[in-house]
DNA sequence: CCGCTTTCTGAGAGCGCTCTCTCGGCGGGG
DNA sequence: CCCCGCCGAGAGAGCGCTCTCAGAAAGCGG
C-alpha cells in the first residue's frame, strides 16, 4: 500500500515520506526545513523515512509556494573575442560558482551577443527564475542593468558602472578592482627604473577599466604629452597597431604601459620586430596578470595583477548577504587592491 | 475590481490576463502557449491582455505540472589549472548558449572541483530542476555519468569517454573532435616537410583525448621508438618538462607533434633555449589551435585545429534531439573532422 | 428545422510544497 | 483540583499553472 500509493511514476513527495514516518506532512516539511519545533523522536523517524526513500525536495512546488529560488543568474554581455581569449570570465565563473555552492545556490549563466539575447534574457529575469543577478562588463547601452532595476531584482555589477549617476546611486552594488591604483602602481615602476618618456596603450574608452587606468597613468603623469597615449581594445591586434603608432609619433619612447597583457604580448611583438631590446631600450609592464600570457611572452612580461576570481566571490558574497536580509545595512561597493608583479619586461 | 484583485503582490498571473480578456484561464492558457485550437478573436484579446499585463508566466509553476524545466545543466570537472588557461570552456559555453537560447532553454552551470561538489551536483540533479545534462572532460573516478544514468537523466557527454564498455553502450551519446585523425594529420605534415625523428608529447594519459592522439602518433609512425614519446599534462610547465626530457633522450630530433598549444608554447622556449632553431632544426606541431596562443608563439604555431564551439552546439542540438522525441531513432556519437592549420612552426 | 458531428471554451482537479491556524495535551500556579 | 498558558502536531488552504473532461456553440446533411 505505502509503496503502490508512494511509489508510482518516480521520485518519492513529502506525501510519501511522511506516510511512511506516520506523521502529517507538514511535520514532514519541517524536519526537511531544519526541523525546528519538532520532538527529536519524530525528527528521526522522518529522517530515515527521508534517507529510505531517497527524497529530495521538488525545487518547483517549493518556489512556487516561497518565491525563493536558489538561483542566481550570471549575465554576460561580451564581444565575442574576449570572451574567448582572456581566461578572465572562468576565473570570475570559478569564484562565484565556489561562494555559490557553499550557500547551496545555482548559477544560471546567460551569455548576451545581440539585440535578441538581451530580450531573451530580459524575458527570463522577469519570469522571476532568479533572485538576484551578477552583470558583469557593462557597455553603456546595455538594457538589463535597467531591467534588473525594474524588476526589483537585487544586482551586484563586476566593474564601476560608467553611466551617469551612477556613482552616487547607493543602490547600485559593485565590485572593481583598483584599476586606477594599478595603473600608477605600473608607471611608477616604470619610473623608478629611470624611465623618462613612458607611453600608454589603453582599453577601449567607453569601458570603466580602461578609463580608470588611463586615470592612473594621468595621475603620475599629469602634464605628459597626448603622442604618448594611444587606444586599442583589448585584443592583440589592437596592441600591435597601437604600439605601431605609438613608435612612429615617438620613437624615442622607453617605457609602456599597456593596459591588458593580451595587448601587451602584441606590443612587444611590434617592439622587437622594430629592433628595440625589451627591457632594455623600452621597458613594458602589463595589466591582469593572466598567467597563460603574462608568463610566456619573451621576456616574461612584468604586469599588475588582479585577484579576478577574488572579485567574483565578493561579488557573489555581496548578492548573498543582500538576499538574505534585504532592508539591513545596505553593504557599500569594494574595491579590491591590485599588486605588481615584476617579471622581465621591465 | 481588476486591478485590486490581479496587482496585487507583483507579477499577473495568467488568471488576472484571462479575467483582462474576458475568457477563462485554460483559453489563456492554450494561448501563451502556442494558441492552437483558439479561434483569432479571443486569441486577440488574449494577447493584447498579455501585453498590457506584462505577463510573463510563472515557470515554476509550469514545472510543477509539466515535469519540464527548459533547463540543462553543464556540469565540468576540471583541475584549476586547465580550466583557467585554456579558452576551452569559453568556446563550449558560448556554443552551449547559443543553442540553447535558440531553442528557449537555460543553462545551468555546475562546476566541480572535490568530493561534496560531486555530491552536490548529485544532490542537484537528483532534484530534478532540469530536463537534461552535458558533461565534460571526465575523469575515469568521476561519479557523475553514473548517477545521471541513474536518475534516467539524458545526457550527452563532450570528449570520448574512456571507461570499459563505454564504446559499446548505444545510450552513451558523445561528441568528440577527431583526436586521432588530427594528430596523423600532424605527423603526416611533419613527415611530408622532410622530418625523418618525430617525437610526441602526449597530455596525460587517463584523458581519452591524450589516448587518441598519441595513437594517432603511431598510427603513422608504428615502429617508433619509446625514446620519442614523452608524457605530459596539458601545462605550459609540463611541456617544458617533456621537451627537456625528449632533448636529453634524444638530441636528434627532428620534429615534435605536440598534444597541445599551451605545452608546444612551452616546449619551443626549451627548444630554443637549448640553441634550436624552430622549425629548420626542430619542426613543431600543436593541437587545439587556440587562438591566443598558437598565434603568437614565435615563431607561430603550426597546429590541429579544433572546432570547440560547434562541438558545444552538436552536444546541446543532440541532447535537445532527445529530450524531444524520447524514444525516438536514438541519434548517434559525432565525431567533428579537424583540420591542419599551417603557420610558421612547421 | 431537427439531430448529429465537430470545434471551441470553461470548470475543476491536482502538481508538491509551505505555512497559518487550530487543537490536543501537558505542566504549573492558584 | 482546576484553569490558564504553552508547546508540538495536524488539517487545509493555496502558490500559478496545465490538462482532462464535459458541455456549449457552430456547422451540416437530410
Amino acid at each position: 500500500m505505502t509503496e503502490s500509493e508512494a511509489g508510482t511514476g518516480g521520485r518519492p513527495t513529502l506525501e510519501s515520506v511522511a506516510e511512511r514516518a506516520g506523521v502529517s506532512r507538514a511535520t514532514a516539511s519541517r524536519v526537511v526545513n531544519g526541523g525546528a519545533g519538532v520532538r527529536v523522536a519524530l525528527r528521526e523517524k522522518v529522517e530515515r523515512a527521508v534517507a529510505e526513500l531517497g527524497y529530495v525536495p521538488n525545487l518547483a512546488a517549493r518556489t512556487l509556494v516561497t518565491r525563493r529560488n536558489r538561483a542566481i543568474a550570471v549575465v554576460i554581455a561580451e564581444p565575442e573575442a574576449r570572451f574567448f581569449s582572456d581566461p578572465f570570465f572562468a576565473q570570475h565563473l570559478r569564484g562565484i560558482s565556489r561562494e555559490l555552492a557553499a550557500a547551496d545556490n545555482q548559477m544560471v549563466l546567460l551569455l548576451a551577443e545581440d539585440e535578441r539575447d538581451h530580450e531573451r534574457i530580459g524575458r527570463y529575469l522577469s519570469g522571476g527564475h532568479v533572485d538576484g543577478v551578477l552583470l558583469f562588463s557593462l557597455h553603456r547601452s546595455d538594457p538589463t542593468p535597467e531591467t534588473v532595476h525594474r524588476l526589483g531584482l537585487p544586482f551586484v555589477i563586476g566593474g564601476r558602472p560608467g553611466w551617469p549617476g551612477a556613482e552616487s546611486d547607493r543602490d547600485l552594488l559593485y565590485v572593481d578592482n583598483d584599476n586606477r591604483g594599478g595603473a600608477r602602481l605600473a608607471v611608477q615602476h616604470l619610473r623608478s627604473i629611470g624611465r623618462k618618456r613612458i607611453a600608454t596603450i589603453t582599453g577601449p574608452l567607453d569601458q570603466t577599466s580602461s578609463i580608470d587606468r588611463l586615470d592612473g597613468y594621468r595621475d603620475l603623469l599629469p602634464d605628459g604629452d597626448d603622442d604618448l597615449i594611444a587606444t586599442g581594445d583589448f585584443t592583440a591586434d589592437g596592441g600591435i597597431r597601437a604600439m605601431t603608432e605609438l613608435l612612429s609619433r615617438r620613437p624615442d619612447l622607453d617605457g609602456v604601459f599597456v593596459a591588458s597583457d593580451v595587448m601587451a604580448s602584441g606590443a612587444i611583438r611590434v617592439l622587437r620586430a622594430a629592433g628595440r631590446r625589451v627591457p632594455e631600450d623600452v621597458a613594458v609592464v602589463g595589466f591582469d596578470d593572466v598567467e597563460s600570457i603574462a608568463a610566456w611572452t619573451e621576456p616574461r612580461l612584468t604586469t599588475v595583477r588582479q585577484e579576478i576570481e577574488e572579485m567574483g566571490r565578493l561579488m557573489t558574497r555581496l548578492l548573498l548577504r543582500r538576499l538574505n536580509d534585504p532592508e539591513a545595512s545596505a553593504p557599500s561597493s569594494v574595491i579590491i587592491p591590485t599588486l605588481l608583479v615584476v617579471r622581465e619586461s621591465a
